[in-house]
RNA sequence: GGACGGCUAGCUCAGUUGGUUAGAGCAACUGGUUUACACCCAGUAGGUCACAGGUUCGAGUCCUGUGUCGUCCA
């Protein structure tokens, strides 16, 4: 074995091998139980980032930790085509090389696209390899694939049919950047510094007389159909009914009164321009005005904003209308104005709100899912977000599912040619296009990408073709049992995915009617969701690409490991919090995978390996006679971490179970028990049980670990001869109480009254080398103890010296009748401890030292000595408490004490 | 404006129904190559638990308020 241990080499072949015996295959099992995940599918032409690998290895922890315990295990992969984003790219390519998407054509277009997306695709995947992931690759799934789109479709086609469907003109939010609507969610309200201007309009009715109005798009004052006022404002009562010039473009229109109008903000008076802008579109409809559109899909003003700013940009036509107002002297004031305006997540430009046609989707079953989550059937971790989906499904509002790109699945309508497309007359929506398809046209728009990923859980298995299902297990594998992805798309995915699965799994309802509870359990996706937090730099910031914060998991997994990558991130993810990257911790990973490769070496190196390959075989070479309180405390512990762990992975809680782990492997394994076993190894009588003993230990620790470090564990599982030939997936690292009952068949039985007993001497063993390290004697393995105890401890001590001379490091340790003067000493569970010394003392520093302990105790023998003097504390607290405090007490007045005769010994 | 979360050692974080003297890793400092590991070992130092009130025999933990940072929603 090498000193250090390499990754590399160990991670790729291993790969190789669980990929070539198929380890990863989710198959339907009658015989198990089921465990699965969806991926949440990456952007197929993303790569790995941060949040990737955090994600990832929790699934794959998920998964492994599955496997262990006997369950048929699926864990799906597979890609998201991701409209905009993909279009984006592939449109910026195309750019570079002189070409547009109009100039190649739709059907070329996507043809590209296709090429590009299978070029630069599936990167993630094969990085998500190397990080170790046990994805079922053989049943990958990108969601433009063919099933995945006819379920896409079919969705698409049930949901019209229920009237969940319908085609509308409406106010949408509109990216002039992408050309597309967008839905609420994809657009991100930022707070900007704005100007607003104070814009005077003249009264037609009263000559000379003007109204003011404030607004921070001067530029839509071309599109003001009107004035508005709240009715009961009684600053304005008298305007009502009466005109107004509008300053741009002269036109006269009509001030009205509407209880939209907010009173408070600016003067009161509201312009009102219908076809870009939310709510004057909805006072417009109220009132019947005129919609005068005037701009442009893509952002620049269009023909009925006048000649003069027909085809400027937005943002510039806004400064030459400023300055016109300004010349014509009708701009009284500009402020600088804070206000929240919406971006495109995407193209991260203002959005624009806009009138236009598309299709919308009222969402089915928001009341279900509500309840699947009020109910416990779909748990969140950690609990808190479900408040946040109760709140967006409270306010939910209709979803905008049509996109105005080329890349997704085309909306399954086709429309009479040369007919009137508002009229659903004209409308054929189905699966299939019409037979007579040449007098028919289809719609140009594709769905939104977040329209077909909802079904996600559904469709990867097969929905909606029942042969489908039957092949890939739906009934087997549905629900999920847990899902891991980051809160920032719970409105996004999580929400919409219950939503879909109650909806499509099972039998069919109608919208007027309620999915009984009792069917609730079988139709959501998922079980759990496990929400993580987001990783963030040493700073706090977001990790991204603009910022350059962000390391290149590959390049931490060339460095440290794919092992040490995820057990370094797995430390630093507490439940839902963010996380703050550090590649400090990373090399920390790396260094635990280091100690327990160097730890296996040592057990190589310490004897030839016996037959390693079941647990009963390890347990049948230990000598109950040969089995000290070290033997016994090692075992009682680890004991003890099987069970903690398990118990921990319940809960989610995996920085805690890395952390408990880490505390037996490190510092009751390696720190103690390797070093206290050292010389009994060396001992014919007691080492066959000590190394029996380490066996069991190293086999345990590796099964622990598994599921984070998947692959050094299964190259020492065959290095220390656990193996017996097969991989270390799918073997048990067993429950504590199964543990216990296989150390039982060799005839040994645990007293957990040694686990204290071991406590206090490692406290022990702790002092004394203080002693020593205080005067520099760390090294020197020659110096001699004396102590001064009663029968009883001197009896534990003496059954205990050879460890703790070892341990400590020194020659002897001999019982006296008197406290020894002029040496240091230090006061243990144990009584007085002295280092003989036969010069050079230094007596005042070890009275100091004395004295800032005896301050200590005295402190501690205080507070305890008031508050049992305090009744109602005797009184009202509970009686172990009160037991525990007087215990407490004894032992610290007996410390104390033993400290004082210490010091009179000094002097 | 509303909701949620964080604030504990220099840094990153544990601290699960309130109950012994608040823990770990890293960094710092001291000493060490004793044949598993310097990606290591031993030891030392470092905290009025953001602040202010309150409940309680007892508060890092519960309640109220404030500050601050962050996220989401409007």
């Amino acid at each position: 074995m090498d000193k250090a241990y390499q990754p590399t080499e160990v991670e790729d072949r291993l790969y190789n091998k669980w990929i070539k015996q198929k380890c990863f295959s989710g198959n339907v099992d009658a015989t198990k139980p089921a465990y699965s995940i969806v991926i949440p599918p990456p952007n197929v032409t993303g790569v790995l980032t941060m949040g990737h690998v955090l994600n990832n290895t929790i699934q794959d922890i998920l998964a492994r930790r599955a496997r262990q315990q006997g369950k048929s295990v699926l864990w799906l992969p597979g890609t998201d085509h991701a409209g905009i984003a993909t279009q984006t790219k592939v449109e910026q390519a195309l750019r570079n090389e002189g070409k547009s998407r109009t100039d190649l054509g739709r059907e070329n277009f996507i043809d590209h696209a296709k090429l590009w997306r299978d070029k630069h695709g599936g990167i993630i995947l094969e990085q998500l390899k190397k990080l170790g992931c046990s994805c079922d690759w053989e049943r990958n799934v990108h969601t433009l694939d063919e099933d995945y789109s006819k379920a896409v479709i079919s969705a698409f086609v049930k949901l019209y049919k229920k009237g969940y469907v319908y085609r509308g003109q409406r106010m949408v939010n509109w990216c002039p950047a992408s050309l597309t609507a967008l839905s609420d969610e994809e657009v991100i309200m930022k707070p900007q510094q704005s100007i607003l201007y104070k814009i005077r309009y003249q009264i037609l009715e009263t000559p000379g007389a003007y109204v003011e109005v404030s607004t921070t798009r001067p530029e839509t004052i071309v599109g003001d159909v009107a004035l508005a006022i709240h009715p009961e404002d009684p600053k304005w009562v008298n305007l009502k009914g009466k005109h107004v010039m509008r300053p741009i473009n002269s036109q006269a229109i009509p001030i009205i009164a509407d209880e939209a109008v907010e009173k408070d903000f600016g003067t009161g008076i509201l312009k009102i321009t219908p076809a870009h802008d939310r709510l004057d579109f909805e006072i417009a409809q109220r009132h019947n005005l005129p919609m005068l559109e005037i701009m442009h899909p893509d952002g620049t003003l269009n023909e009925l904003a006048g000649p003069d700013y027909a085809g400027k940009e937005r943002f510039s036509a806004r400064k030459l209308i400023a300055a016109q107002l300004k010349e014509d002297g009708n701009l009284i004031a500009e402020e600088k104005h804070q206000n929240n305006v919406g971006f495109s997540e995407r193209a991260d430009v203002p959005i624009e709100p806009r009138l236009s046609e598309q299709w919308f989707l009222k969402y089915p079953r928001v009341e279900e899912a509500k309840k699947a989550v009020k109910d416990g059937h779909i748990k969140f971790y950690p609990q808190r977000w479900e408040k946040t989906y109760l709140h967006w499904l409270d306010n939910i509002q209709d979803w905008c599912i049509s996109r105005q790109l080329w890349w997704g699945h085309r909306i399954p309508v086709w429309y009479k040619k040369g007919k009137m497309r508002s009229d659903p007359s004209n409308w054929h929506i189905s699966e299939k296009p019409p037979s007579d398809i040449e007098n028919w046209e289809q719609d140009d728009d594709v769905l939104d990408t977040w329209a077909s990923s909802w079904l996600w859980p559904l469709a990867t298995l097969g929905w909606p073709d029942d042969e489908s299902m039957e092949k890939k297990g739906l009934d087997y594998f549905y629900p999920t049992s847990a899902l891991v992805t980051g809160p920032d798309i719970i409105f996004f995915w999580v929400a919409r995915m219950i939503m879909a699965g109650l909806e499509f799994k099972g039998r069919s309802y109608k919208p007027e009617q309620a999915i009984p509870d009792s069917e609730l359990a079988e139709r959501i996706p998922f079980q759990d969701v496990y929400f993580t937090g987001i990783i963030r730099d040493g700073e706090g910031r977001k990790m991204s690409k603009s910022l350059g914060n962000s390391p290149n998991p590959l390049d931490l997994i060339a460095k440290y490991g794919a092992d040490g990558l995820r057990h370094g991130i797995m430390s630093i993810a507490p439940k839902g919090q963010d996380i703050r990257f550090s590649e400090e911790r990373i090399e920390q990973g790396r260094n635990f995978c280091n100690k327990l490769w160097n730890v296996s070496r040592f057990r190589l190196m310490s004897a030839p390996l016996e037959d390693n390959s079941m647990l009963e075989l390890i347990v049948l070479r230990m000598n109950c006679e040969r089995v000290n309180n070290d033997d016994q405390a090692i075992l009682l512990r680890l004991v003890e971490t099987l069970d903690q762990v398990e118990k921990l992975y319940i809960e989610y809680e995996f920085n805690a179970v890395l952390q408990t782990i880490y505390r037996f492997f490190w510092n009751d394994f390696c720190d103690w028990y390797i070093e206290a076993s050292k010389s009994r190894v060396q001992e014919e009588e007691s080492k066959d049980t000590c190394l029996a003993i380490q066996d069991i230990c190293l086999r345990q620790i590796l099964l622990l670990l598994h599921p984070v470090t998947p692959f050094i564990t299964e190259e020492l599982w065959t290095l220390l001869g656990f193996s017996n030939g097969n991989s270390i997936q799918g073997v048990s690292p067993e429950s504590g109480k199964d543990l216990l009952e296989k150390i039982g068949i060799g005839g040994l039985q645990l007293d957990t009254r040694v686990l204290e007993e071991m406590e206090n001497i490692r406290e022990l063993v702790t002092s004394m080398r203080s002693l020593k390290a205080d005067r520099k004697l760390s090294n020197n393995r020659n110096v001699v103890f004396s102590f001064l105890a009663d029968d009883e401890k001197a009896k534990v001590l003496e059954r205990h010296t050879q460890s703790i001379l070892i341990t400590v490091g020194a020659a002897g340790l001999n019982r006296v009748e008197l406290a020894p003067s002029g040496m240091p000493a230090l006061v243990s569970p144990f009584g007085s401890i002295y280092l003989d010394l036969s010069t050079g003392v230094d007596l005042n520093a070890e009275k100091a030292r004395l004295h800032k302990e005896l301050a200590q105790l005295e402190k501690v023998v205080n507070s305890v000595k008031g508050k049992l003097a305090n009744e109602v504390f005797t009184s009202k607290a509970p009686p172990h408490i009160i037991e525990g405090a007087r215990h407490q007490l004894l032992e610290n007045e007996a410390k104390l004490n033993e400290t004082k005769d210490a010091l009179a010994a000094l002097s």
